[in-house]
DNA sequence: CGTGTTGTTCAGTT
DNA sequence: TAACTGAACAACAC
């Protein structure tokens, strides 16, 4: 599920509980802890007051008084806000008891994890290979961006460090919203092209960061996803499976022209 | 018992 | 060198 509409949504559920105090720590499951124990853990943060979280593409920072937890969800993470009466998820590996309430994060399938962050130093190695965050980057970055790559349009947008925050779905809905194939090459993309690859883009951030995840409703792709026979919400059209950058993409091959071989 | 999954990393290749 | 590609990772659901 986490892409940057998402984890934005973890982050504004995060924020409800900023000004509150650490009361406890219960790690679930200690292989989430990437470079911290569970005592390591417990003693950083126990009596520390959160602040404002904040959010790098699909990372999520936990500010507190003292250092800073850095949360990353991979394919199946979560992060929620519940009372200590509400029944435990089965895929809860780490818990904040706060004042009211604990915070949970929850993740099934653990192919990424949570991060002690001591100092500022320790932050920049974490966060160096990443690009601006999608929410940031203006027209021309993205011409910029794009105009050096010859990796499929897909691949690029997907990839972390020239832009971050894109995953396979928001990808696909905005190249399907900017009509453009997800096999382009990223550098044979005119002027046009890149301008209506911006305003989808745009549309496509305002909309889902706005939802705090990526819908699945009429008009979107999403939508579409999980159909035996999915459909063009645009021209009614088949939309295609294919395999690009690695990952299963669903485009409209009446809508999304592809490239000539 | 195969196949597939909203993400990242790493080894190997262009 | 840098950019690029595909497999591997974990834990399921179907």
């Amino acid at each position: 599920m986490p892409e940057l509409a998402d984890v934005e949504g973890f982050r504004r559920t995060l924020e409800g509980a900023s000004g509150h105090r650490v009361r406890g720590v219960d790690v679930k499951d200690a292989s989430v802890l990437r470079n911290v124990s569970p005592s390591g853990l417990e003693k950083a943060l126990v009596g520390k007051r959160l602040r404002q979280p904040e959010r790098h593409g699909k990372w999520l920072r936990a500010r507190t008084d003292g250092p800073t937890l850095l949360f990353h969800f991979g394919m199946s993470g979560a992060l929620t806000i519940e009372s200590s009466r509400e029944e435990p998820h089965r895929h809860d590996r780490l818990v904040l008891r706060l004042d009211r309430g604990e915070v949970r994060y929850r993740d099934q399938r653990k192919l990424q994890g949570v991060w002690l962050i001591g100092d500022e130093a320790d932050e920049r190695r974490m966060m160096r290979d990443l690009g601006p965050d999608a929410t940031h980057v203006d027209r021309k970055q993205l011409q910029a961006l794009l105009g050096t790559r010859r990796a499929s349009i897909k691949a690029v947008l997907m990839d972390q460090s020239v832009v971050a925050g894109l995953g396979n779905l928001m990808t696909d809905e905005v190249l399907w919203r900017a009509r453009l194939h997800p096999s382009r090459k990223a550098s044979d993309l005119d002027d046009k092209e890149v301008a209506s690859l911006y305003r989808a883009l745009r549309q496509v951030l305002q909309k889902t960061v706005a939802a705090g995840l990526v819908p699945s409703e009429k008009g979107w792709l999403t939508e579409q996803r999980d159909k035996p026979e999915p459909r063009c919400p645009r021209c009614r059209g088949p939309l295609q499976t294919s395999r690009v950058g690695g990952r299963t993409s669903l485009c409209c091959s009446r809508c999304q022209l592809a490239p000539r071989a």
